[in-house]
DNA sequence: GTGGTGACGACAC
DNA sequence: GGTGTCGCCACCA
C-alpha cells in the first residue's frame, strides 16, 4: 500500500523538523516524489489527526507560511505553539517565513 | 459509478 | 500583480 508509505514517509519528516523550524507542504510532497500532490500531504495530517504528539503538524504551512491549517488543528493552537517555538506569527501568517523555512529535501539528506 | 471536496501549488490571463 | 483556473490524488456523500 503505497498510501501507508507516503503516510509514514509525512510522518516521519515532520517529526525530523527541527525546533523554531516551518516547512511547506509542498517541500514535503517534493521530498516524497508527489510534488505536483502537495495536497495529499494534506490529506496525510488530515487522517494523522486523532496522533498522538508525535506529529508537529503546527510546524507544517502553505507555502506562503500562512496556518490554513489551524482550524483542523483546534483553533488557535497551532499559532501558539509556534510562537512558544520562537516563530512569530501575526494574523495566522508566519512572519519571516524564508527564515524559519527548513527544506527536508536540502537539510534532511 | 459519479461528482464534489480538500492542511496546496503552479501557471495563465 | 491580483484573480482565476487547472492539476494532483484520495476520500466521502
Amino acid at each position: 500500500m503505497t498510501q501507508e508509505i507516503f503516510f509514514e514517509n509525512v510522518i516521519e519528516v515532520v517529526k525530523l523538523i527541527p525546533k523554531g523550524r516551518v516547512t511547506s507542504y509542498g517541500a514535503i510532497a517534493a521530498y516524497l516524489g508527489t510534488k505536483s500532490s502537495s495536497r495529499m500531504v494534506g490529506w496525510a495530517l488530515n487522517h494523522s489527526h486523532p496522533n498522538p504528539i508525535d506529529m508537529p503538524a503546527h510546524r507544517v504551512v502553505n507555502r506562503i507560511g500562512l496556518l490554513t491549517g489551524k482550524r483542523n488543528f483546534g483553533g488557535e493552537r497551532m499559532a501558539e505553539l509556534l510562537i512558544a517555538e520562537g516563530i512569530l506569527v501575526e494574523n495566522d501568517q508566519i512572519i519571516n517565513f524564508n527564515k524559519h523555512f527548513w527544506d527536508p529535501s536540502i537539510e534532511l539528506i
